[in-house]
DNA sequence: CGCTGTCTTGAGAGTCCTCAACCGTGGTGG
DNA sequence: CCACCACGGTTGAGGACTCTCAAGACAGCG
């Protein structure tokens, strides 16, 4: 049943979903939910779209991205395993989103889980911390985007990238080279060069497009916070 | 009383403290409320000190910014009447706040009003509303930061500065053009050239630096959300 | 084997930054 | 009363970082 899938869940330790420890409860959450595979490259939130759903990341990466109406684009974030999306104060979404990999997403009726979330605060209270955390997480990217070099937003997003893979040395890019681009305020040829640029400077070593190791991931994180040049 | 100013509070519909009715919760939240006043040019949260307070806004204008060592630095955001600052899920504060004119504080301790609002979902529902906003806000900003020009930056400030001041034609800009252009991701010359060409343009005058008189509201909102050059 | 998509690398251009001078206002004090 | 200074803002000239345009390398795939 449906219970079960959700204390099986993958995701659950990661997830808002954990605020919810009653049986009871969890039994409505899992009642509301259902579950989706998304296709690398598929959208599953266009732009100025009517929220109707909001979706739990189960499996694989995100982009959530904002156009201008030339074409430009902003990678608002990656959302990974765990991550809650939809919520939004208009009745609309903000920003699109599209699979960068294979993911499998929990998606629940906006107005289902609405009504209950206001009957179960610990749920209530847990997306409070988490809306907090993506505060402050945004708020370094307006930093990023508004006062750092090139050098800089690169050596930033690898050490976040790597503080996501649990410090492990060899770091993991699904996105495309464009994607970081988009993420970074930068040009995709201007993402190449500073890649090269780091991997001269001996501190990290590129297997392949998607893979980076890091070697001296000291001397990046100072780069990253602006402690040099 | 204590009670007594909370209700008579001129903040307290822009607020969330509007979220607490009854009078039994609102004498609790009057009971931790302690009224300050901040002088023009006064910091009155310092990054990474330890969060002991939550602020309320209830007149004037607070800048919100980050540092990186060398000084460089990104204004966040400015926070205006009903404001709600210094949630944060870390222990200290990822930002540091100065007023930009004099302003009127509600200081909470942090410990205390923690507590107070787990015991009172309305008002923990309307702070996930608030931190709902200010992540599309701050998405926004992103946006503007990572892939607009000067000139839309600008338009796009004057823009939401018209809408804070309900549409009105002047606009009043308390802070300073280095400000502007620590919000803006630009220098201070930039700000002040580019006002200048939305001058020559015709699209708005400048009595004084610290106003702006908007002429063409349809034409800077265009080049705002990138409908043109 | 050619096609497609992604990434890399190079050369030149452009937007915005840096450095600098100048202007206007307000406050201070001789 | 006015010289002087401090501060914020404006304007100009030159430079730099990043972008644009372009070509080439490489892997995957029909």
């Amino acid at each position: 049943m449906a219970l079960e899938r959700c204390l099986r869940c993958g995701a659950r330790a990661a997830s808002v979903c954990s605020a919810v420890e009653d049986a009871d409860s969890l039994a409505i959450l899992a009642h509301h939910a259902h579950g989706m595979v998304v296709e690398a490259g598929q959208c599953f939130i266009d732009e100025e779209e009517p929220a109707r759903f909001f979706f739990n990341v189960t499996a694989g990466t995100a982009k959530l991205f904002k156009l201008l109406p030339d074409g430009r684009r902003q990678i608002i974030g990656f959302a990974g395993v765990g991550a809650f999306l939809g919520l939004t104060a208009a009745e609309h979404h903000a920003f699109g989103a599209e699979a960068v990999e294979r993911m499998e997403l929990c998606r629940f009726d906006r107005k289902a889980l609405t009504g209950f979330i206001h009957e179960c605060p610990e749920f209530e209270h847990r997306l409070l911390v988490e809306t907090t955390r993506e505060i402050g997480i945004l708020q370094a990217q307006v930093l990023l985007l508004g006062r750092k070099t090139a050098r800089e937003r690169l050596a930033t997003f690898l050490v976040q990238r790597q503080e996501l893979a649990h410090g492990s040395d060899v770091v993991r890019l699904p996105m495309t080279r464009t994607d970081i681009a988009d993420h970074l305020g930068l040009t995709i040829e201007t993402v190449s060069r500073t890649f090269g640029a780091l991997r001269k400077a001996g501190l990290i070593v590129l297997p392949d497009p998607h893979s980076v190791k890091i070697l001296d991931g000291a001397a990046l994180r100072a780069i990253a916070f602006g402690e040099n040049d």
